[in-house]
DNA sequence: TGGCTATATATCACACTGATATATATCCCT
DNA sequence: AGGGATATATATCAGTGTGATATATAGCCA
């Protein structure tokens, strides 16, 4: 069965103090979309599961006119099992990368069609550069304490891999230009029509 | 709503020839992988679909002893379908890095635990790495048509992402066995107590 | 004989996703 | 005063994705 991962995304944030379920979709949002994504329909329906298997106790301050804001604590059973999942191996992140699906089907669309994809791309891949090395290089991330350490850490490997994206986008867009070139000075020859064409009805 | 990507995953294969659930089952555990996952459960019921659809036909080859072989074939509307996907703008994946979750709740563990998953994590990175260097180099891959050189480009993806991985990885041992030695010098001040569990704040 | 692999389709429980529904309060602009 | 956006706060839904398992047969090898 595929492994519940959210649950300790969930404990691992209330590990560090009690949050409503609010929080946690804001927390989420706001600092992990690096390097995890969580669906904010998942937050709540955890919450009551974690509650009703003791993971979490829960305190609910009644609001007036909004609804009631249920603050959750993790229990001792909670922090034991968060503890037990950190020891654990850790699961391979199966990919599901679209871009690269569109190129490995890319003989059925034309080259400037994933020149635009992957310059889109690019852009974006620098943008999310530029961020996290903003981020890493704030002043609350100042400190060698092990929390601001991994988070550290986390924002690195954002860092290597974005810029590995840009320098693979560059090489590739290198490619495309090059088969863009050929195809185009090629335009007598049989290679131009078959991707042109194909006769639609 | 959720895009269903898995319907063109599997149209872009159908698009290369005629094939069976079956084939299809194969050839995404053994060509797609390295950047994208489809699951298997999944792959007969979207060709029922797809059929509804009347995005691909079916032929059917009556097995003796053995179950049916459906063999599917894409037809124009479902080309039509497939090329109006490749055109789309990609949607960004999300990401789910789950050895990044553990580490960013690393302060609820020791830095041995996560030196460990760090550790493990490089060995499986290295291991793909020389898988995809090794198909790259082969002579399958040679050759300049678009769907060589579309393949060649996914691969190189790969590897660029690989070795970036691998040397985030270097990074994050150096400043893990930082923390580990800190740790171990410095038993006697409050720095230990913290990490093995008491002050919360 | 027993176990393993390959062929081939089908289904299930569960995880995950993003949109939407339901309220109210506050802040800003006109 | 009115309108709109944003923030607080919980809840639910239809749909996608996931890996395991069920069903059946045949070939191979020890």
């Amino acid at each position: 069965m595929t492994p519940n991962r959210t649950e300790f995304a969930i404990l691992g944030l209330l590990a560090d103090g009690p949050r409503s379920g609010y929080d946690i979709r804001k927390e989420v949002q706001e600092t992990l979309p690096h390097f995890w994504n969580e669906s904010v329909g998942h937050i709540y329906p955890m919450l009551h599961r974690l509650h009703g298997r003791g993971l979490v106790s829960r305190m609910t301050e009644p609001g007036e006119g909004k609804p009631a804001r249920h603050v959750y604590h993790i229990t001792e059973d909670g922090l034991a099992e968060l503890r037990e999942w950190l020891a654990a191996p850790v699961e391979p992140t199966p990919p599901r990368l679209e871009i690269l699906l569109k190129l490995f089907f890319g003989a059925h669309t034309e080259p400037p069609v994933l020149i635009e994809h992957i310059a889109r791309y690019r852009v974006a891949r620098e943008r999310a550069l530029a961020a996290l090395e903003r981020i890493a290089a704030g002043p609350e991330l100042r400190g060698t304490d092990a929390r601001r350490t991994y988070l550290r850490l986390t924002l690195s490997s954002g860092i290597h891999a974005a810029r590995a994206a840009i320098a693979w986008c560059d090489e590739a867009l290198q490619v495309l230009h090059g088969l863009a070139a050929r195809n185009e000075s090629d335009d007598s020859s049989a290679a131009t029509s078959r991707i042109r064409g194909g006769g639609t009805s």
